[in-house]
DNA sequence: GCCATTTGTGGTCGTATTGGTCACGACCGG
DNA sequence: CCGGTCGTGACCAATACGACCACAAATGGC
């Protein structure tokens, strides 16, 4: 279980947040707090004991900023995962609970399957941090981080010449589906859609639906670059 | 320019890292230490003046720790943007330096492509962090975090792209029918409507019923999350 | 005013047609 | 001979459409 502390001013948002919170499997409300000072104090006092493993922290509260109560929290070396929860937008805020480590910052209100979902993702993060014992390779450390590069290789079946061909027939034909991208193009549409899917996934085509026949809708694929690429 | 402040104990890391960075667009060395100590108050001097806008930082240092390093900065509240860089795998190190924020955790040793790569990727992302200003929205923060990737699986017969195309539909349109929402979107009227109750079920439409016409009233599905918060 | 009828939509079920994947083989360059 | 690239055919799964029935309000006859 994941004992949480959650961190609100208002008795409404507390009360809310708890009963969201008691609907995701594997979380356990470990702690409720009204005030930054009160935040502060309750993490550290737990810290030797039963320490909590994250903070629903809000940053509007009449005692202080959670800004604040997270700077706290990071001077006094306290190891504890934080996901800021809060009707603050400004990009200031935003900025600085970003460089102080929060996993999440979720803008309020916001439905409760926004809540489910960030909370669950931060469970499979927590679980993926669990199990790299000792030492982590890079490319754990860069799922850990999620800012994976973007730049994917070549992957592995795949060619220069054919794909050049493909991102070539895809530029100016237009939107185009896979099996009509290989009848124009003389391959088979299995291979024509390794090459449109990682295009895909590589931002430069745009998958949608071709609507309004009888059976499953065709997917076609769309060229995406703006027509003058940047730099 | 990038103001780039490189922290390593060893002076040929230093002098390696530093003609990686004059061989990339847009950063600028501006400071170097060897010690933990010597970063803190280098960063903490400047702050009023010229601040750093990057930290190359190195773990292990004789005087101190890189981890103890980025404590006391974020104590003091610097908002300076830090990645590290250093032969440090442990899980443990990697974690705690992931919970003071850093941007990225770079394994030495690493080839040049790969520091180009990533401190283009912070280039980018500080173009990004700089263009919103004001008041940022939940899909701006996503991105600042990086998080994006972990969404909830749709229901089964759902597809992502059709699903994308409704909620555009009822974001500028206001309140539909199933039946209207179908004639706009092209798609049939059972299509389009497990695609509202999803929506509705999921907290992000509501539904309403209309009167007044023969025959039995139609149930009006309408955007439901305020678009613009007052708080 | 009460009840049958009309009317148009809500919701479910089957079906059509494509998507996605797997196994296997062919071809080609080293 | 081996590793990589592509074709073929077949399979199951996915996702939309059409048709059908049920339902709820307005309407009209009594």
């Amino acid at each position: 279980m994941i004992r949480t502390l959650i961190v609100d001013d208002d008795a409404l948002t507390l009360e809310l947040h708890r009963s969201y919170l008691a609907r995701i499997d594997g979380f356990e409300v470990a702690g409720e707090c009204t005030g930054a000072r009160a935040a502060v104090s309750a993490v550290l006092d737990r810290a030797r004991d039963q320490p909590f493993d994250l903070v629903l922290l809000d940053i509007t509260m009449p005692d202080g900023s959670g800004i604040d109560v997270l700077r706290a929290l990071r001077a006094r070396a306290a190891s504890v995962d934080v996901i800021a929860i809060t009707g603050v937008r400004d990009a200031e805020s935003v900025r600085q609970m970003v460089a102080l480590g929060v996993y999440q910052y979720l803008v309020k209100p916001f439905p409760f399957a926004v809540f489910e979902e960030r909370l669950s993702a931060y469970r499979e993060y927590r679980e993926q941090a669990r199990s790299t014992a000792g030492e982590a390779t890079q490319s754990e450390i860069d799922a850990l981080l999620g800012r994976s590069t973007g730049v994917a290789p070549l992957p592995k079946g795949l060619s220069t010449a054919t794909l050049q061909k493909v991102t070539a027939e895809l530029r100016t034909a237009g939107a185009l589906s896979a099996s009509e991208a290989a009848l124009r193009l003389g391959l088979s549409r299995v291979s024509v859609r390794r090459y449109l899917e990682h295009l895909t996934s590589s931002g430069i085509l745009r998958r949608s639906a071709r609507y309004g026949a009888r059976g499953r809708p065709e997917t076609e694929y769309e060229w995406n670059r703006p027509i003058d690429g940047p730099e």
